[in-house]
RNA sequence: GGAGGGGUUCCCGAGCGGUCAAAGGGGUCGGGCUGUAAACCCGAUGGCUCAGCCUUCGGAGGUUCGAAUCCUCCCCCCUCCA
């Protein structure tokens, strides 16, 4: 991998990019490093708060891992000063600082899963608290006599906030200034983000030429949609892989996607080969693979990232097992009980399987619930004799009833 | 400082004295179709010891046989004027 020309370089890192400033100049810079051996310095910020990352995040991760993959070397910014001031781009308001301890907690946190992703043997874990609070007032004024309000503004949420007479605070005028600074701080060579950053980006190319600095490249990588398909992948909205989820619980999560989300993962969440999606693609449009086996690789592959491929192919089995063959899973949440009437409800709800007896008795009255093997329920009440019975609560939730004497 | 509009169930959003656990949409869940895909169709969607009872409509009081709906005070948001 490292030994790239710099021109393959440059097409293996373009993929699933959006924005790339500019191209010319990464060329160059690729091949300035060829020759001196001198490898690139690659910046990307992360907010100090959020350290539970899904698969959304690593869309990015997985850029800064090509970067590694290619030699260079990635810094993974730590935003703990700039948390101070909330990026304006996102909803949020300005937060209240956190304490050392817990930046370094959530640093902690962040390296148990980034790694999973990022090569740690070249990842360098930077705060930008340690050059920000060493900067002078002077410094500051300095810094901030480098761009202009007019500039400043030109910003999309800024400009619709000014027209329409909302509040812009300074300080979060400030912001994109610092994320610059960091970049001059750091001699980045390269910095990516989102696309939603991107105007934070470019302006570290000019503060950088500001400094006397050769400006930093930019790459964008797309958000990616959650589950759904429609959103992006979020926390907040449900719909999404958490990285550090058990390798059943993402096999089944990217299984229920859409089919054509399922070419937008391929890109963004896989290393195929482009050229191999496509053949895949086209495949499955004249009908010689079924989507679903695709969806299946795609699962797969996706899964064995952060879990052992072993892992993954067990995950697979077990998908197959219960799902296509409508067997027992293998791991099943038990419940004893003594022989006598069973109120259904209530035995869910002790279980946890549903949140209430009510919507244990919805589900029971809308044929839910049925014995594996396949008869549905329709009593709430059981009366059965002693022994053990495999329930199926919907198409997900899973209970072995034990009936003893 | 002045004038006005608003805070409703997970979200958006109707309701504006009883028939309101509260329209409609979204989401979610269940069923059908399938490939646990999408789309589509049907149904459900506060809780409980469940033909009944309890809790919900920003908060606290009040009027009334009866309030999400009327009154008083308070808190919070938005728009316009200064």
């Amino acid at each position: 991998m490292e030994r790239l020309s710099p021109e393959e370089a440059l097409e293996y890192l373009k993929r699933g990019t959006v924005d790339i400033v500019e191209e010319e100049e990464l060329l160059a810079k690729l091949k300035r490093s060829a020759e001196t051996g001198i490898p690139l310095r690659v910046k990307a910020g992360f907010d100090p708060t959020a350290p539970d990352l899904h698969l959304g995040h690593t869309v990015l991760l997985r850029k800064m891992r090509h970067f590694q993959d290619l030699g260079h070397e990635v810094y993974f910014l730590i935003g703990d000063f700039t948390a101070m001031i909330g990026d304006p781009s996102g909803r949020s308001e300005t937060r209240p600082p956190l304490t050392r301890e817990q930046v370094l907690e959530n640093a902690r946190t962040y390296a148990d899963q980034v790694f999973k992703i990022l090569d740690p043997q070249k990842t360098r874990v930077v705060f930008n608290s340690h050059w920000m609070r060493e900067l002078s007032a002077e410094d500051f004024i300095r810094l901030c006599a480098k761009y202009t309000v007019a500039r400043m503004l030109e910003r999309e949420d800024f400009k619709k906030r000014f027209e329409s007479g909302r509040a812009i605070y300074i300080h979060e005028l400030i912001y994109p200034l610092i994320q610059a600074y960091d970049s001059v701080a750091l001699k980045a060579d390269v910095e990516l983000g989102g696309t939603d950053q991107l105007f934070n980006l470019l302006v570290g190319r000019e503060i950088q030429r500001e400094y006397g600095q050769e400006p930093q490249v930019i790459l964008t990588v797309p958000i990616l949609e959650g589950l759904d398909g429609v959103q992006k992948m979020s926390k907040s909205l449900g719909n999404y892989v958490g990285i550090t989820e058990p390798p059943g619980e993402m096999f089944g999560k990217l299984m229920s996607i859409s089919d054509d989300l399922m070419w937008r993962y391929y890109e963004l969440l896989t290393d195929l080969p482009l050229a191999e999606i496509e053949s895949l693609k086209r495949a499955v449009a004249e009908g010689r693979e079924h989507p679903k086996e695709v969806k299946k690789r795609l699962a797969l592959l996706i899964v064995s990232q952060f879990h052992s491929e072993a892992a993954a192919r067990e995950a697979a089995e077990e998908f197959e097992r219960v799902f296509s063959r409508r067997e027992i899973p293998r791991e099943v949440p038990e419940i004893r009980t003594g022989s006598g009437k069973i109120w259904l409800p209530g035995l869910l709800k002790e279980t946890g399987l549903v949140r209430s007896t009510s919507e244990g008795k919805r589900l029971v009255a809308q044929g839910a619930i049925r014995f594996v093997e396949g008869q549905t329920i329709r009593e709430e009440n059981l009366d059965l004799p002693p022994g053990e019975y495999h329930l199926r609560i919907g198409k997900k939730r899973f209970l072995k009833l034990v009936i003893t004497s």
